[in-house]
This record gives structure tokens, sequence and C-alpha cells, in this order.
DNA sequence: CGGTATCCTCTGCGATACTG
DNA sequence: CAGTATCGCAGAGGATACCG
């Protein structure tokens, strides 16, 4: 095997004392981190209108690599947020799917692009005031 | 300067032609990768009770480096997410407060935060599942 | 106290090549 | 078509030391 996939992602075991009241905040902090990755993000977006082939989201993604999309999608499959179905033809075919939770859980995700789609203009001012004070 | 500011984070420049459709999809992917940041919202969570201080942040997170909470308050002030207000006494002291921007970010957060909360051990329970299939 | 500068390590990820 | 294996580098981020 190449890659692991257990996360090397995100700890926060470093609480020297487990903080009861945030405790659970490590498992959120993973769970966010999926947000924040740009490519689960687009992969979900992608399919949220019916299953994809996986060399269609390739094409539709444009920009990712052959190796971070399978990385991808085995997280996204290990969260049990989408599915992977296998059709043993020939040429071979493999299509994903969002499972019932990886639609759920667009929705906050949409409300939040919609924030941000909102707010844009205002962060790239912020932006650029803030460089132009910086340096020149 | 020691290191840069400006986001090596996201670029998703690579679509070769703009493709007007998602073009400010790569300006909300920026947003979005701010979210991701785990230091970035532990930060706005904690400023979300009033204004704290630099040291005060760094002890109520527990395993940030000076350095990371140090770009991370950057970051978002580079946002206009959080203010930075400098009392020029001795010993110096500086507040970090969240702008309306800021708060108006940690809605859609939280929601993301209480989905993540609701699910979490679905989603755990997937993990445990597709790692004992893969190996064991 | 609240930083900045420097170094050094570790890993995320693209590029490339091979397989069922 | 849909992957896995291997290599190599750029950048994220911790540790440390110094400054106003």
């Amino acid at each position: 095997m190449g890659t692991s996939l257990k996360p090397a992602h995100i700890d926060l075991t470093a609480s020297p004392r487990p903080d009861p009241d945030h405790a659970d905040c490590r498992g959120v902090a993973s769970v966010l981190s999926r947000v924040g990755d740009k490519w689960s993000v687009l992969v979900i977006m992608m399919l949220g209108d019916g299953p994809k082939r996986f060399n269609e989201l390739k094409r539709m993604i444009n920009g990712i690599s052959q190796r971070m999309l399978t990385l991808t999608l085995r997280g996204l499959e290990r969260d049990g947020l989408v599915t992977r179905t296998i059709f043993p033809t020939i040429p071979p075919r493999v299509d994903y799917e969002l499972t019932d939770l990886g639609r759920g859980l667009s929705e906050p995700v949409k409300a939040l692009g919609e924030w941000a789609m909102d707010h844009l203009t205002q962060i790239e001012a912020a932006r650029t005031r803030f460089d132009r004070r910086n340096n020149g």
C-alpha cells in the first residue's frame, strides 16, 4: 500500500487533559477539514446532480491529478459520504454517488458557500486594503 | 519579512479557459479553505465571546505555536474577519476581536459544526467499517 | 508582552510509469 | 477505464533564538 488513508489529518490530541467540554471538538474538526479540502468540496458539488464515473469527475474538475481524485474519493467513501459501485464489465466501470449522509452534508456546505459568495467582495476589498497598507 | 501572507492557498487558476459559470468559485474556495483551517476556526470560536489578547488565545488553544497563531491572526485580519487593536502601554497589549463580518461567518460555520456533531457517530462508524473491510 | 527571523523536518501532492 | 506504486520537490508548520 502506498499512502495511508487514516487521517494524519487533524489531531488536536495535544490537549494535556481531555477537557470534556471540547472533547468532541476533535471529531468535529476532522469533519470540518473535509469541508476545507478543496477537492472534497468540488467532488461533492459535482456529485450533487447524480452519480458520475471516475474519469467523468476527473474531466469535470480539471486540474485534479489522478492520484488526488482517487485519494479524495477514498476519503469520502471512508466517511460514508459517497458510495463506490463497480460494474465488472470490460472495460471496467465505476460509479460514485452521494449517500444520504453526503447529501445532508452538502446542505450546510451550500449555506456556507452562499455566505462566501455574498461577502466575497467585502473580503477581497479587505485583502486589497490590507495588502496595500503593509507594502507598496 | 519571513513568510508570505498572500495565499499560496488555493488556486484553481488551473482552468484552461476561465469558465464564467464557475469563475467566482475560486474566490469561494479561498473562503472555504479558511473554514477548513483548524486554527482559523478555533480562533474564531474563541473570539466568539468577546475580544482576547494574544497570549490569552495562545493559552486557550493549547497546542498552537506562536508562529501559527500570529500567521492565523494575520490571515483573519487580512480577510477583514478580525480587528487588531494595539494599546501602546508597557508591557504592550494587543486585543483581537471579531468584526461584524467575522461574526457573520461564524453563523454558517456553527451550522456546519452542529451538523458535524449530529452526524459524528455515523461518520465514525462508517470509518471503522471501512477500515475493517480494507485491512484488519 | 507580542511579536519577527531562521532553520529544519516532514508530508502533501504532482508527474510518471506500470497493471487488471 | 480505473486504478496502484514510486519518486521528488515545494511548502506547511514546529522549535528556537532574538527584538521593541
